[in-house]
DNA sequence: CGAAAGCATTGATACAGATCAATATCAGGA
DNA sequence: TCCTGATATTGATCTGTATCAATGCTTTCG
């Protein structure tokens, strides 16, 4: 098994919330074949939209490289992104046969899919497994909430600040530490998309991102490759309380 | 142990997502047990914030009767409301030490709560609890990404209209079923309290409570009793492509 | 190379909802 | 009963973001 398959099964046991029993090599051995069993890839091109909402959904899936985005639409057009599934990131829901949103690939994506069927049953077999999701849901959950502060009360400026904040730390795949501790990386959205996230127009996200490039507070080079010389400063204007790291 | 607090593990088979293995009537009565032993109650007064974000918290609860709000609060005093607890919900987070919420009782209130560190064992040797809570959450982060679509993108009338419908609708226990259809209820949140709900100000919800009056879509009788004559009038105004139910 | 298509920027104007302010209603206590 | 404070309504005005529209910048492909 592939070492980007393992968080579903394994996770450091020095960070692990749930303090489970401790299981023998053996065990552990034989949980991971059968989720070998179950197991496939699939490939998907950016743009692709690989689930609408409201499909038949029978497998789930966990994120192996490249990014894909959840969107809700309403009946006249008006979309919001409602979660960005970055690598590891888990899809679908265990007890659930249909699609909530759609899944869109942004960039060429790999998925670990596994049927739902035997998936369930070897989460009832295996605690572990279901812990693992629970945790990871729950952590879905405080970025949904922290989202919706984010929806409800920040201006067009904070939310762009916010977004960008997030981007540079989360993705790991995509942050360059460049000298001096400025942040380096290329977004994986258009304009479009940033706008469908932070619930704002496009025109707005481009005239934010310019003030922001006039003041300082980040660096443009093209339309997508963005510098951040100071996060401190960046987090200030994202209105955050915390610095945005949830940790145990 | 009392009806209400049984939500945590039993949950109707008919209806239960998560096909676990059949437990004898034994090991049920063991796993009861085990529970009532770390259980116990709390009230509150309405309007007593029970935890603070950022407080230790030591332990894990289900609200038996009464309504609480999840808030989150800037520096500069803006808030948002993040969820609303209803009786037969869950608060607190197996495996995080500090609450990352505001926790607001809004009416009188009963929690039944489970000390953390027991409840994470019998979590552990419960398989059964940990699948509830998964289901729970899941359902809770639906909601969450539901309230994206409202935040981002629905009209300060499509909000009101939206808050309306889910407070009819999920609150059983304000529900009262009258002639003909009609929905009446007494609304469990002041106008600010609403506004922080939906990213609005007060008095735009005031606004809009009263040109939805004037529309025909609800009546009201002083400030909180409030009659919904026609359910689906309701949801159109709602905005919602689907009727809101997410079943299965 | 030039054309075309997608993506992004910038400008002018409109409008929904915020803000500031005054008044109204209601519940509880002296 | 009236007073008081909390809650809610309504009005006038302001402002941030949406909307409509034109232009610019890349990348791709003939």
């Amino acid at each position: 098994m592939p070492m980007q398959d393992m968080h579903l099964v394994h996770h450091e046991c020095g960070d692990c919330p749930i303090r489970h029993r401790a299981v023998c090599a053996r065990c552990e051995a034989d949980e991971l074949q059968r989720l070998e069993q179950i197991k496939y890839y699939r490939t998907y091109q950016a743009g692709q939209t690989l689930i609408w909402s409201g499909d038949r959904m029978d497998f789930v899936a966990s994120v192996v490289s490249g990014i894909a985005t959840l969107t809700q639409t309403m009946e006249d057009g008006r979309r919001q992104m409602v979660g960005l599934l970055l690598p590891s990131d888990f899809v679908g829901r265990p007890g659930r046969s249909t699609a909530a949103y759609d899944v869109t690939a942004t960039t060429d994506l790999v998925m670990c899919c596994f049927r739902k069927k035997p998936f369930e049953e070897l989460m009832v077999s295996t605690p572990h497994i279901g812990q693992r999701l629970l945790e990871m849901t729950l952590d879905e959950l405080d970025a949904a909430r922290e989202w919706m502060l984010l929806l409800g009360r920040k201006t067009a400026r904070e939310k762009i600040a916010s977004l960008l904040a997030i981007i540079a730390r989360r993705d790991a795949s995509l942050r360059v530490k460049a000298a001096k501790g400025a942040l380096v990386f290329d977004l994986p959205l258009t304009r479009e998309e940033m706008a469908d996230y932070l619930g704002l127009t496009l025109e707005t996200v481009s005239r934010q991102m310019s003030a922001l490039k006039r003041d300082g507070v980040i660096l443009l080079d093209g339309k997508r490759h963005v510098t951040i010389p100071d996060l401190d400063r960046l987090l200030e204007e994202a209105g955050d309380d915390s610095d945005g790291g949830v940790l145990d």
